[in-house]
RNA sequence: GGCCCGGUCGUCUAGUGGUUAGGAUGCCGCCCUUUCAAGGCGGAGGUCGCGGGUUCAAGUCCCGUCCGGGCUACCA
């Protein structure tokens, strides 16, 4: 999408008129959306959620999916955060149609950048040309005691005039001449009904009187969120602004801001959030979970943006199990819900395993592959994963198989195909198929004493390790087992497969007994029927 | 305290005046079966937050109320 030279760029300095940027029609046309995290930290499931929803969007009706850092408050600024969110969300497979990563024709995507670059300078200028905002020199003190003030008297909370809204022009030059810091503040008209439409809730009214002043432009001169973002949307060209419900109370704020620039209203889409068990906003302290320890344990990107849509979203009909594809296709702003969800761990299980099932099994061997090279997994098992001794084990088994997986692709397509629906999550695989891998699989002592331990059992096994050079494919296996539960007088197969199984995987439960013999073929099996021969006649 | 948003099985949801309030997950049972899964079938689980009202008829419309949440930062 190209965008005439200078579009969502203000003119300088000496060009007076600062208006909509001239996007041209087909901009003008198109649903521009734009995810805007803040760089301080983690991107857990509350930000996914708002990043996949606007992806769903833009990519439904054909638009563009903007990134933007909104790296205005320096004091949380985290440096690894930005690198956190984009290789997190291309782990799941959002993608951006512009951003600091990739450009664009409305670059810089950073609002440091933005600021540096002055873009926001003759919008404030402008404001405060036309009386929309002023210079506040209050004190951090003396907002406190006024705060103070309020709460004792239970009056509403915040600046709504103090002393600096109405003050007169010289005693505002005064002040600047003392060089006095101060911020610029919106000011909010009084004695008005402010009334913003939201997609999801409909017509949202407000008492412009029970509305304060916000800072726009901090005492350090970056704008905050307030201006920075409005500007920035109405300069890039944003036709919805979609974010999560926390921000309905300061939309008259931002709706105002449109108005007082001339510039036409985005529409406002306020999404319900993802909460906490206890039913309150997802934050870093509470529940909130990063999303790459999901792609740790091994959930796929598909099943995780499946599940994620579905809180606070539906397709209108009873599908659950869906492919991108689908979501994307199903997706309207009609389908949003307005009240917010929980995140349910055991849903999302069902899902991941539904979406494996999906798979080819070749495309199953791949995620594993792909899942097993990822550097977090083996950080997220050693360092983060608990109970810890017993979890950093499972970062070499992964690796372990993954390398064995490698060397014999063939074969593990084999087993791959028997665990693939006994999967929930890729981080279960060597517990599901471990045993396909080692000659001696460790024995669950349990199943070794309820198994191993039948006065038949060393007899059983002398039997196979004798047969083994006629059990090839599957009918074979069975037909061997067969045989010696006929000769053994057994009427049911249940005292032949038992110790068998747990003589070949050391486990009770697992792939159909003939189908994994198959897997493992004569050579395979050997060592491990000699084992459980040892340890059948030792132990009875 | 003020303003605003929300409220259907434990959880995610369908539902826009007339349905025995549907589906999914989780739980339980049965079938399949050599085990575990997967799959199929069935069950338990909802006084649609509560109280009024409008209407022949209300989860759906109106009023009130309660509860939960958000905002109330020179954070986003």
């Amino acid at each position: 999408m190209a965008l005439p030279a200078g579009a969502g760029v203000p003119q300088p300095a000496g060009g007076r008129r600062v208006d909509r940027p001239r996007t041209g029609n087909l901009l003008a046309m198109s649903v521009r959306v734009r995810f805007a995290p803040s760089p301080t930290g983690l991107l857990h499931v509350g930000a996914l959620r708002d990043a996949l929803f606007k992806y769903l969007f833009a990519r439904h009706c054909g638009g563009q999916n903007i990134l933007r850092i909104e790296d205005t408050d320096r004091s949380r600024y985290n440096p690894d955060s930005e690198r956190e969110f984009i290789e997190t969300l291309r782990w799941v497979g959002i993608d951006f149609d512009e951003g600091p990563h990739v450009g664009g024709p409305c670059a810089p995507y950073r609002q440091s950048e933005r600021k540096e670059a002055g873009i926001y300078e003759p919008y404030v200028r402008r404001l405060l040309d036309e009386g929309h905002a002023y210079k506040a020199f209050d004190t951090p003190e003396e907002l406190a005691a006024m705060r103070e003030h309020q709460i004792a008297h239970k009056l509403p909370v915040g600046y709504f005039g103090g002393e600096w809204r109405d003050a007169p022009p010289s005693k505002v030059e005064a002040a600047e001449r003392e060089g006095r810091p101060y911020v610029i503040r919106q000011r909010i008209p009084r004695g008005q009904r402010i009334v913003v439409d939201d997609v999801i809730r409909g017509r949202i009214e407000w008492d412009s009187d029970q509305i304060d002043d916000p800072v726009l432009i901090k005492a350090d001169g970056m704008p905050t969120y307030h201006f920075a973002a409005m500007v920035d949307d109405h300069l890039m060209g944003i036709t919805h602004i979609m974010r999560g419900e926390e921000w309905i109370s300061s939309a008259p704020k931002h709706a105002l801001l449109f108005d007082m620039f001339g510039w036409e209203r985005p529409v406002f889409v306020h999404c319900p959030v993802i909460v906490g068990n206890d039913g309150k906003k997802l934050s870093k302290r509470h529940g909130a979970t990063r999303v790459l320890d999901y792609m740790a344990q091994g959930f796929l990107p598909s099943a995780l943006k499946n599940f994620i849509a579905l809180i606070g979203w539906s397709p209108g009909d009873d599908r659950e199990g869906m492919t991108e594809r689908e979501l994307i296709e199903a997706f309207s702003l009609e389908g949003l819900q307005p009240s917010p969800g929980r995140f349910d761990i055991e849903k999302l299980r069902w899902l991941n395993g539904w979406h494996i099932r999906r798979l080819s099994v070749a495309e199953f061997v791949d995620a594993f592959q792909g899942y097993a090279r990822e550097p977090y997994v083996a950080e997220y098992w050693t360092q983060v994963a608990e109970p810890q001794p017993e979890a950093a084990r499972k970062a070499g088994e992964i690796a372990r198989m993954a390398e064995a997986v490698a060397r014999d692709r063939g074969y593990a397509e084999r087993f791959f195909a028997l665990a693939q629906e006994r999967t929930t999550v890729l981080a279960d695989l060597p517990d599901v198929c471990g045993f396909f891998l080692e000659d001696e699989p460790p024995m669950d002592p349990k199943a070794v004493a309820k198994w191993l331990t039948q006065p038949h059992a060393p007899d059983l096994f002398q039997f196979l390790v004798q047969n083994l050079f006629r059990m090839n494919s599957e009918a074979q296996c069975e037909a061997v087992l067969r045989e010696y539960a006929e000769r053994a007088g057994f009427e049911k197969l249940g005292p032949v497969v038992h110790p068998t199984r747990v003589a070949l995987t050391g486990k009770t439960a697992g792939p159909g007994l003939f189908e994994l013999m198959a897997v493992l073929g004569p050579a395979r099996m050997e060592p491990r029927l000699r084992r459980a021969l040892e340890i059948a006649r030792s132990g009875s």
